[in-house]
DNA sequence: AGGTTAACCCGCACGC
DNA sequence: TGCGTGCGGGTTAACC
């Protein structure tokens, strides 16, 4: 699923080759993607303005434009952000370009191009395709205010940046009874991390996905962000994780899949202390750990002021 | 109010 | 082979 490094994976690809041009066509295809804002308003403020910038913000890729426009997309589950090159416009020359960038079966012919929600034309000839089987993903448009506004409320700090301390973590955690695996899936107290890498940064932390959040004292709010920081980081360099329908913004998968350390390896040995890893329902996410050697945590008695 | 669960979707794996 | 069932998963809404 696109998490951070999925999704900063296809900002980091996509930058260089959108930034400047402009949107000469917008068309979304389907009314859910920008719901509840109508597909004719979000093309009519996108079209004709130039792309600033591409930034990303947890799992939201922000594409901002001329004259104070942001266009916020969120990929779900099944969201893919393709950036299709000016010489595939063609139809005859479509399975020769998907042939050399080995995209198989992701640029069909565009009238019939399955699941197509979205799609932007750039001024080069490109175009920028949001595809997505389940229709979860999402695009809206914002003024820069709107946009602050917009993340703020839903969004904690960054990972990967300098906000993410152990002090900061221990401060979010404390008090909190739900399990740690939950408080990771928080968007809003980390930003950027689902159930892939809350597994795998669990693990390494060696930590419990069961243990109560609040439990956590000073040593395993380090041992955490060292845990989150490098699971995100690993996915990173090797561009993502595709379970099954990531891609990248030129329809290639990542091989995070590979360097899992517990995540789907239910039934095999952790590569730690060589127990066996077992896989649990934690509010309501498949969750794979490792009895042997992730700790679990007694709940902290509540401190009495004296 | 924090925490948990359901709903949103739909392709696909699975079982008969 | 074909069909029905259920699962998954990020986020939000609804509920306890």
């Amino acid at each position: 699923m696109p998490e951070l490094p999925e999704v900063e994976t296809i900002r980091r690809q996509l930058e260089p080759e959108v930034v400047g041009r402009r949107i000469v066509g917008a068309r979304v295809l389907d009314e859910r993607w920008s719901r509840p804002e109508p597909p004719r308003t979000v093309e009519a403020e996108i079209t004709g303005r130039a792309i600033r910038s591409v930034a990303r913000r947890g799992k939201h890729l922000i594409l901002s434009l001329d004259g104070d426009r942001h266009l916020v997309m969120h990929l779900r589950m099944t969201g893919n952000l393709l950036l299709r090159p000016a010489d595939v416009t063609e139809a005859g020359t479509a399975d020769l370009a998907a042939t050399r960038l080995g995209m198989d079966r992701l640029y069909e012919s565009p009238p019939d191009a399955r699941f197509l929600r979205a799609a932007f034309d750039l001024d080069d000839g490109s175009e920028l395709w949001f595809r997505d089987a389940r229709r979860f993903g999402h695009g809206a448009i914002f003024t820069g205010e709107g946009l602050e506004r917009y993340l703020g409320e839903r969004l904690g700090v960054e990972p990967l940046g300098e906000e993410l301390t152990p002090e900061h973590l221990a401060a979010q955690a404390a008090g909190r009874t739900a399990p740690l695996k939950s408080f990771l899936l928080d968007q809003r107290r980390v930003a950027g991390i689902g159930n892939i890498y809350a597994d795998e940064a669990l693990h390494r932390a060696e930590l419990h996905p069961l243990s109560p959040a609040g439990s956590m004292r000073a040593i395993h709010c380090e041992a955490l962000v060292e845990g989150i920081v490098a699971a995100l980081e690993l996915g990173l360099a090797h561009g993502g994780s595709s379970i099954d329908d990531y891609r990248d913004s030129r329809g290639e998968r990542g091989s995070m899949q590979d360097e899992f350390l517990v995540h789907t390896r239910e039934g095999r040995d952790c590569g730690r202390c060589g127990s066996e890893i077992r896989r649990i329902v934690v509010g309501g996410r498949s969750t794979y750990f490792c009895p042997g050697c992730q700790v679990r945590l007694r709940r902290r008695r509540k401190r009495h002021a004296r």
